[in-house]
DNA sequence: CTGAAAGCGCTTACAG
DNA sequence: CTGAAAGCGCTTACAG
């Protein structure tokens, strides 16, 4: 393997010169050197040591995307197709960019710190972080940091995210019109900041503009999985004063919660209105396909990898930037008007 | 950001003597001074600067998880929940093994050998490579590397796969045995060495030993992709002696179909059967449950992992390793008998 | 426009 | 059990 020393010696100039070339001071060169120095990278074959140039320049050109693990109680990491379509987002704006990407389950915040430190990354992005943790990372790390989807944290923290709350009150107020009264929240707990209790929030909010109100029976704890929907189903239709539609704060627990529906003899949206968050492809597998409210994933993978690499070219004076983007309501098929004989 | 020389400093012994401590060649240095520089570490809060271990050692800790990019004509990156839930495992067992992992899209053979180069990673896991690829990779970097779902490669390249012959067998015999006759074919090109040309084979053999064959007019090409699927549903109906059941190389495809054949007219399994390869959640999001054959992704995750650090243990050794694990069908809701009364 | 020197923070033989 | 020295392959002021 090739090394700075034997394209400098190969070129009859110095390391440093050789250096000058390849990182772009090519003005402190002449074009002949250039010419020289680059035909015998081409014919060495020669690449830069990344480690080596990390270690002298303080730079390491490495960017973490972090995401949570499965110590964080969620389901498996990346199962998620919203973390998963996110990194593959991020990994390609990143490349593009000519740095690299380094994958990080987050299972201890400490442990996070200490990888981040050891490879002196350059930036990294947050994926499902409590505010909490934001505040450790800031602590344990300096570095720009750019955070996904956080609420409730302070303005120095760069952040990335959606109109969570709007969604929310988009969601109530969809069914509101389609003339419902009894509506139904099913979601992850929110008593944390975060994106589910702001979409709660913007739900609640658009309930009462409609003089309804969010009856405590009527909201239904449900993870983020398809399997947990289906179950949280029977809970819906059990609860008293049943429901006659739901907003669930993502498409999977929409799609289980159809499926539970269905199974159960209420046929969506003869029976039972729903309306899912996020737009993912799953909303749209399903039969009917599901009523929702869209979230540009890629252009939230975009707005996090220029707003770290702004960062990084301020860096270390940092300018903390945070970008909301919109939701879009999504019509298709899962919200129709309440049963005009209903079950039971 | 404390240094090696600071806690030697502070420990009163040389740099290497910590060197030891924290590598683990505790049997050269005395309780005694392990107890000491361990106290210095912890109160330092000293982490090794992995660029520079990386840099003296020849050694990175560096693991690569190539997947394919834009470029490579597939859907967007990690898409797939295939890729995508393989990656998160992978990320998991390499974080276990105190490895760390960089995650690389690959557009092309020889910008992802300059990046395994470049950070002298230590080897690499790769995803959707085709033989020709696989060669020039393994000339454009010397270090372990096994693949994935590779076949027709020799034998001294590491792989681990599944049994896509066998599957493909199995999925023709189920649908035989229910009876059908005419069954069809949906899935990705399949000319070149893959597991979709295995696949097929399988398939295409289990028809034979029934006495049936599959007519080309039966075979249609689609992608692994919902919305292609739901077109390619159109061919398959239009086809001159209709199939009344097919074989889909893929659950999304299976998935889509479905919705086709529904949305012409044609209920599932009633009209039509339909079985699907994978088991991803898809199948059971869809209404009826996808019949499918199953593959356990963690488990191949588990055993890339495994391989690919036994190779790390031996190297330069290589002794390549093959590992193929199995398939089997999951009966759901999709296959039937043939129709009774076919509509038309 | 070009280069000699120092240094980034580690590990690796080697010597004692 | 412990350490002094050399070196990994770069970049960074600095000097000319």
């Amino acid at each position: 393997m090739p090394t700075l020393q034997d394209v400098a010696r190969e070129a009859g100039v110095s390391k440093m010169t050789v250096s000058n070339v390849l990182n772009g001071h090519r003005d402190r060169v002449s074009p002949a050197t250039i010419a020289r120095v680059m035909e015998v990278v081409g014919r060495l074959g020669y690449v830069p040591n990344a480690t080596a140039r990390s270690l002298s320049a303080r730079r390491s050109n490495l960017v973490a995307l972090a995401f949570p693990g499965r110590d964080a109680g969620g389901i498996e990491p990346l199962m998620n197709p919203h973390d998963s379509l996110f990194l593959g987002e991020v990994e390609a704006h990143v490349t593009q960019a000519g740095l690299y990407l380094m994958a990080h389950s987050v299972n201890s915040v400490e442990s996070t710190a200490n990888s981040l430190r050891s490879w002196n990354v350059d930036g990294a992005i947050f994926l499902g972080t409590r505010a909490d943790e934001v505040a450790a990372l800031h602590r344990a790390y300096e570095a720009p940091m750019v955070f996904i989807d956080n609420h409730g944290t302070s303005p120095q923290i760069s952040n990335v995210g959606i109109e969570d709350r709007l969604g929310g009150s988009l969601a109530g107020r969809r069914l509101v019109e389609a003339g419902h009264r009894r509506i139904g929240f099913v979601g992850p707990a929110f008593d944390e900041p975060g994106v589910v209790r702001e979409r709660h929030a913007g739900f609640v909010q658009a309930l009462a503009e409609a003089g309804l109100e969010l009856r405590p029976e009527h909201v239904v704890r449900c993870n983020a999985s398809f399997d947990a929907a289906v179950d949280a189903a029977r809970q819906v239709l059990a609860a008293p004063d049943r429901p006659t539609a739901v907003f669930a704060t993502a498409d999977i627990i929409a799609a289980g919660l159809l499926k539970g529906f269905v199974r159960a003899g209420f046929p969506v949206p003869d029976q039972m209105s729903i309306i899912g968050f996020d737009d993912l492809e799953v909303a749209r597998h399903v039969t009917p396909e599901i009523t929702t409210l869209r979230q540009d994933i890629p252009g939230k993978a975009r707005a996090a990898v220029e707003v770290l690499l702004a960062q990084l070219a301020q860096w270390p004076t940092v300018r903390s930037e945070r970008r909301v983007l919109g939701v879009t309501l999504v019509e298709r098929g899962s919200v129709g008007p309440p049963p005009a004989i209903p079950i039971n």
